[in-house]
RNA sequence: GCCCCCUUAGCUCAGUGGUCGAGCAGCAGUUUUGUAAACUGCCUACCCCAGUUCGAUUCUGGGAGGGGGCUCCA
C-alpha cells in the first residue's frame, strides 16, 4: 500500500481529510499518554468512523479520570503547531530505534511490514511507525474529545495480551464536534435498554437469564401488530406461512452440517430417549425438510415458505446487548425455492418487500451492499462458479434496473452463497443491519433437494433465504430508539387515553372510551381522583399519542378537548371527528400526526 | 470468554467499619380538581458466597448481573 504522505486536501471533509485529522490525534494521543504514563508501549492507532483509537500496553490501568489530563496535554502539543514529518527507514534503522525503546509491539509490526516501503512519522517528541495519512501540522487538530476506555486483544486475537484502548472523536469545526457529542447524547436518552422498561415494553430477567426476552403487554400489542401487519403482507405476495419445532434432533443439525461450523453458537445436546436434541440456531432445515415432504414439480416452484421461526444461539455473555444481540429471538424467515430462471423476480420481489417495510416503519434511508465470493478462492466456498456468477448478476441487476445505489464486496460473501445485506439509517443518523437476500447453494445440496423439471428429470432447486426484520426483538430495538419511543398511532400500544377530571365525567368518559374502540383504537381510561394536571404528565411520561379529556364543560357541549403528545391542544372537538381523525391516521400509517 | 468500570427500595440517586436516607412509584386516607407533579400517613433496599474483624452494605477474594469494548491493520 503506497505512504499516503501528508494530506493536505481542500476539502477538510473529505474521507482523506477526515481520517488524516483523526490518525494525527491518535499520534498525538499516543505522545500525551506516553508522557504521562511513562513506561506504557505503544501499539497501533487507526482512524475510525468518527473518531480514532490507540491501543496502549500499560502498567497504569486508565480510567475515566484520565481522560480530562491526557486531553488537556494533547490540546497543549497540538498547540504547538508542530509538523509531521515523514521519513523512510530501513529495516535495520527502524530496528535499531525500536530496540532502544524496548517497544516490543512496533518490533512486531516491523517484522510483518518488513518486505514494504517503511516510514517513521515524527511530531514534536514523538514518532511512529507508520504508513502515513496526517495532517500538515497539529495545529489542526483542536476540536477532539476523549470518550472512552476499553479493553482491546492485540491484534483483536483473544489468544494475544489485552490492551487498553482509549477512543476518541474529532472533527474539523466546533460545530461538527459539538453536533456529534449531541448526537451521542440523543442516542443515549433513546436507548431501548433505558426505554424499553420504562415504557413497560419488555425486560430482561436475571433468573432466567441473560439474552432472553420477556415481551410485557405493551411491548407485546406492539409485536402483534407488527407481525400480523408482516403476515399479512407476505401471504400478499405469495408466502405461504409455516412453523417448525423449536428443538430437534442433532441428526437434522449434521445433515445441515449446522453441528461443524456452527457448534459453538448452539444450544444442546439434550438427552431424550437415547436421543441427543438441540434448540433451532435457524429455520432453514425445517423449511428444507417441509420441502421434501413431498416430490415437487416445477408447477409448485417457486415455493416461498415464511415463518416467524424462534431460535436459539449462544452468543458469548460479552456480546449481548439489549434486544440487538441476544439469546433467543424470533426471526421473520422465508426460503425460497426456485428454478433458475425464477430468480431474477424473485430477488425483485424480496427487495420491493423489503422496500415496503421500510417505508411502513417511517425509515427514508438505507446502504444497500452485495457481497460475493472471491473468485480467487474457489476452495472457500461451496457451489458452482456458474451459480456463484449467475446469482451475483441477479442480485446486482435488480439494483440496477431499479436505479439503487450499492456497494459492491467482493469476498464478503457467507462460504455458501452471495447476498444483499441492507443497512437502513435511523432517525439519528446511525446505520444498522436489517434485512438480508442471500443464496444458499450450500443447504439443497446437503439434503439432496430436487425438483421435476419439464422435461420429467430431476434439477436441484435454487434457494434463497431472506429476512425483512431480520430478528423481530432487534428491529423492535431500532424502532424504539428511531422513534425515541414515540410511536406512530398505528403501533402505539395505546393510542388514547381519556382523562376525566371530576368524578361527574366518569360515565361520559366511559360512552367515548366505547365509541373509540368500536372504531378499533386500543384506550385506556383514568378515572383517578387526581388533578388533570397529574393525569397529562403520566400519559406524557408514558408517550400516548392521544388524550381525550373530558371536563365538565365538554360534558356539557357533548364534546371531547384533544390533546397530542407533543403538547398541542384541539379543545372543542365533537367526538365523531376526533375519532374519524384517529381512525384516519392509523389506518394511513402516519409517522407524524397531521393536524393544523 | 477476555480487559476495565458499575451493582443501596419498583425507578432515580444520597450515605456509612456499629442496626442506610431522600424524591418518584405503590398502598391507605383526605382533596372533586380544565391541560406536565395536591396533601398526610404507611410499606419497601445495601446482588450472592467466603475471608478479615468484637462487628462488614462499607475492606479483601470469588461468583452473578449490568455497562464500555475486543474487524477496521505500522
Amino acid at each position: 500500500m503506497p505512504a499516503a504522505d501528508i494530506v493536505r486536501s481542500a476539502d477538510p471533509n473529505s474521507q482523506e481529510a477526515l481520517d488524516a485529522l483523526r490518525h494525527s490525534c491518535a499520534h498525538v494521543m499516543a505522545q500525551a499518554v506516553q508522557e504521562l504514563f511513562p513506561g506504557t508501549k505503544i501499539t497501533i492507532g487507526p482512524a475510525i468512523e468518527h473518531g480514532f483509537y490507540y491501543d496502549f500496553d500499560s502498567e497504569h490501568r486508565f480510567t475515566e479520570e484520565d481522560l480530562p489530563k491526557i486531553q488537556k496535554r494533547m490540546l497543549q502539543i497540538a498547540e504547538g503547531n508542530h509538523d509531521f514529518k515523514g521519513e523512510e527507514v530501513t529495516y535495520d534503522q527502524s530496528k535499531k530505534y525500536w530496540e532502544g525503546r524496548g517497544e516490543k509491539y512496533k518490533l512486531e509490526l516491523l517484522e510483518q511490514f518488513k518486505d514494504q516501503k517503511l516510514t517513521h512519522y515524527t511530531h514534536d517528541t514523538f514518532t511512529d511507525l507508520c504508513r502515513g495519512g496526517h495532517t500538515p501540522s497539529t495545529k489542526a487538530i483542536r476540536h477532539f474529545k476523549l470518550l472512552t476506555v476499553a479493553g482491546a486483544y492485540w491484534r483483536g486475537d483473544e489468544k494475544n495480551a489485552m490492551l487498553q484502548r482509549i477512543y476518541g472523536t474529532a472533527w474539523p469545526t466546533k460545530d461538527q464536534l459539538m453536533q456529534h457529542l449531541k448526537m451521542l447524547e440523543e442516542a443515549k436518552k433513546r436507548d431501548h435498554r433505558k426505554l424499553g422498561p420504562a415504557l413497560d415494553l419488555f425486560s430482561i430477567q436475571d433468573l432466567a437469564g441473560p439474552g432472553l426476552i420477556f415481551w410485557h403487554p405493551k411491548g407485546g400489542r406492539m409485536r402483534l401488530i407488527m407481525e400480523d401487519w408482516l403476515r399479512a403482507e407476505a401471504l400478499k405476495r405469495g408466502y405461504q406461512m409455516v412453523y417448525s419445532p423449536h428443538i430437534a434432533n442433532k441428526d437434522l443439525w449434521n445433515v445441515s452440517g449446522h453441528t461443524g461450523f456452527y457448534r459453538q453458537n448452539m444450544f444442546g445436546e439434550i438427552e431424550v430417549e437415547k436421543a441427543d436434541y438441540m434448540l433451532k440456531p435457524m429455520n432453514c432445515p425445517c423449511h428444507i425438510l417441509i420441502y421434501k415432504s413431498g416430490l415437487r414439480s416445477y408447477k409448485q416452484l417457486p415455493m416461498r415458505l415464511a415463518e416467524l421461526g424462534t431460535v436459539y444461539r449462544y452468543e458469548r455473555s460479552g456480546v449481548l446487548h439489549g434486544l440487538m444481540r441476544v439469546r433467543g429471538f424470533t426471526q421473520d424467515d422465508a426460503h425460497i425455492f426456485c428454478t433458475p430462471d425464477q430468480i431474477e423476480s424473485e430477488i425483485e420481489g424480496c427487495l420491493d418487500f423489503a422496500l415496503k417495510v421500510f417505508e411502513v416503519f417511517g425509515f427514508t434511508q438505507y446502504k444497500m451492499e452485495v457481497s460475493t465470493w472471491d473468485p480467487e478462492k474457489p476452495g472457500e466456498y461451496v457451489g458452482e462458479a456458474e451459480d456463484w456468477e449467475r446469482s451475483t448478476k441477479a442480485l446486482t441487476s435488480v439494483l440496477e434496473r431499479r436505479g439503487t445505489p450499492y456497494k459492491l464486496c467482493k469476498g464478503e460473501a457467507a462460504f455458501y452463497g452471495p447476498k444483499i445485506d441492507v443497512k437502513l439509517i435511523d432517525a439519528i443518523g446511525r446505520p444498522w443491519q436489517l434485512s438480508t437476500v442471500q443464496f444458499d447453494f450450500n443447504l439443497p445440496k446437503r439434503f439432496d433437494m430436487e425438483y421435476v423439471g419439464s422435461d420429467g428429470a430431476r434439477h436441484r432447486p435454487l434457494m434463497v433465504h431472506r429476512a425483512l426484520y431480520g430478528s423481530i426483538e432487534r428491529f423492535f430495538g431500532i424502532l424504539v430508539e428511531h422513534y425515541a419511543g414515540n410511536f406512530p398511532l398505528w403501533l402505539a400500544p395505546v393510542q388514547v387515553k381519556v382523562l376525566t377530571l371530576t368524578e361527574e365525567q366518569d360515565a361520559a368518559a366511559a360512552e367515548l372510551k366505547a365509541k373509540l374502540e368500536a372504531a378499533g383504537l386500543r384506550v385506556e381510561l383514568d378515572l383517578r381522583r387526581e388533578r388533570i394536571g397529574h393525569k397529562i404528565r403520566e400519559a406524557t411520561l408514558e408517550k400516548v399519542p392521544y388524550m381525550a379529556i373530558v371536563g365538565p364543560k365538554d360534558v356539557e357541549t357533548g364534546t371531547v378537548s384533544a390533546r397530542l403528545r407533543d403538547g398541542r391542544q384541539f379543545n372543542g372537538l365533537a367526538p365523531a371527528d376526533f375519532i374519524k381523525k384517529l381512525v384516519d391516521e392509523a389506518a394511513t400509517k402516519q409517522t407524524t400526526p397531521v393536524w393544523e
